[in-house]
DNA sequence: GTGAAAGCGCTAACAT
DNA sequence: ATGTTAGCGCTTTCAC
């Protein structure tokens, strides 16, 4: 093994608690004392050994971050951005993904690394409210994305009724009335929350509109591939949408890649709005309208909710967040076509 | 704290050698006394402190993986396979990125959470030859991305210089003339190494040709915005290219949003080839060709060389493994305009 | 097949 | 200001 306090120690001649001390920046050491000690860390290579120190305290330093899966750049940017948020409270960050699956999400949640994790934040997607009541951990959990939970633990997300509202809104104001909808979930669940399925509905039901329901597409996942797969089912059953609101950039972005296979084009025959402003949106051959959540706030909010569970300090009620969002207008919806 | 071992030993009426036996599967232990104890941990709900755990056997089961930045499609898709990797072989994934700083390229190759990880793999930008020399930490560390070193460490990355010269080639093929290269580096270096500028530069030259080196342009970064300005800066210099070769796929899209706002054509005006292969190059409107290396298998191999080191079986020399790349032939040169 | 006890490397009380 | 010691929870000889 290698180099321990105990070997130092010896070297410098000193006891264990000296050495220490030094290490930890205990400041009553006297200066020849300190740099004694320092030469014979030095000497010897001594590192210490953070896995007792871990032992010993009880604590890590390491939280965790669940997605469902990395190859989504929005779930990407958000693990950088908060791998960047727990450095600044010197918390290292374990990055796991669950691909979505509610058992994957169930584990992670429940026994992920007990003891070697501090903390978690999960992103879910098929976890049930249930599985959380369910839940032995007593470590600190922070819950992100579009579900919402009736469980006793923070959760950050926008509000994703109000800014689908805001999505919809903006493809009504284009004077867009056949506005399809890409990625509702195709999966069997309890509570089908679909929050921005239903900001859909409310936006249409505000303007005294009826939406037209066959224009809801679901899908397997969320990615490229469904979407293009979802607007192709669209056009092959005959239906012409003037406009497309997507659950996500990755949905959005594959359906605008049907969208020119078939000869139409964006915005000028289907206006495009995408949810999340992952980076591509920003350089496609047609930049995408997009609802923008503040990724950093996102991070920076879950993170430091972690810290201060962790700190013990003044415990508040479990929360429930809700991060600014900005509707991003680009080119996938702007066109000269206005008012009703 | 939690329950131990010891909590577990007393209910069960046991000593704690005998809960162990049962925590560990160890083979020897009576199907009855095995009950007796398993009900003591159910009722307890027992879960192993596997920080006690790694403190005892030296080992964490967790590896560190370290990109420049996880924004990058290409480094979330391969920490996705990393992950996969190594659940294969039960460990866990640290990630962490480093900016492609050589600051903190160094910190982290030499002391990242020195035994809170088993073992490392570094995909470094800006990391010299002599960091690595001066590493001190015996924990094994496996290398991967473009730059090669003459250090003792594992080294995975694609044949380089042959995979430029495939794409090159592929562009000659199709007659143009005047291929610029995006995204050579601009910080100074000690060794230049720019194996895929050197593939571009040898593949001309074994057609005879020789290239324009006012064609090459370097990027700050890696991302669709260094790109982006890369092409504007060769077109604002009235240089007009008929083929780009991108570092990477991000360069190469920014590329192609700037050429598509200036109204040039891809490929029919420019013809672009990217690098990494990442999902997005598959879905834009004019889809990228691009060098497409195995990322699934650098991750498998990485994290199989790391395992066999931590193994510590018959442990042969440091190598330099090659990965398997495929030229993807998309839309971006896919043209008539064809031979010399 | 099961128990007793040592010790991994560290921190924190307590003692000097 | 520095030293002594107990113990975090586990695995692992070594007895029995």
């Amino acid at each position: 093994m290698g180099v321990s306090l105990k070997d130092v120690a010896q070297r410098a001649g000193v006891s264990i608690k000296t050495v220490s001390n030094v290490v930890n920046n205990y400041p009553h050491v006297t200066p020849q004392m300190r740099a004694r000690v320092q030469q014979a860390i030095d000497e010897l290579g001594y590192r210490p050994n953070l896995t007792a120190r871990h032992l010993r305290k009880g604590r890590t330093g390491i939280i965790a971050f669940a997605v469902p899966e990395l190859g989504n750049p929005y779930f990407a940017e958000l693990a950088g951005a908060v791998i960047d948020a727990a450095a600044v409270h010197d918390y290292t960050v374990l990055v796991d993904h669950t691909a979505g699956l509610r058992e994957r999400e169930v584990l992670v949640s429940q026994e992920f690394r007990a003891h070697v994790i501090d903390g978690l934040i999960l992103s879910p997607i098929h976890l049930e409210n249930e599985d959380l009541l369910a839940r032995q951990e007593s470590s600190p959990l922070v819950l992100l994305g579009e579900r919402e939970y009736e469980a006793p633990y923070d959760q950050i997300a926008i509000d994703n009724v109000a800014a689908a509202r805001t999505a919809v809104r903006h493809l009504l104001d284009l004077g867009r009335r056949r506005i399809a909808f890409l990625g509702s979930r195709t999966s069997r669940e309890r509570r089908p929350a679909h929050l921005r399925l239903r900001g859909w509905r409310e936006e249409h039901a505000a303007a005294g509109l009826r939406p037209d329901e066959n224009l809801v597409v679901a899908t397997e996942g969320y990615g490229r591939a469904d979407g293009a797969a979802a607007m192709a089912e669209l056009l092959e059953r005959g239906e012409r949408p003037d406009a497309v609101f997507a659950y996500n950039d990755l949905i959005a972005l594959g359906a605008m890649r049907t969208l020119t296979e078939r000869g139409l084009e964006v915005p000028a025959d289907v206006a495009v709005v995408g949810f999340d402003d992952i980076e591509e949106s920003r350089y496609g051959a047609v930049t995408l309208t997009t609802v923008s959540p503040d990724k950093p706030a996102i991070a920076r909010l879950a993170v430091d909710r972690l810290v201060e569970r962790l700190a013990g300090g003044t415990l508040s009620e479990p929360q429930r967040i809700r991060p600014g969002y900005r509707l991003i207008v680009r080119e996938s919806t702007r066109t000269r076509r206005t008012g009703a």
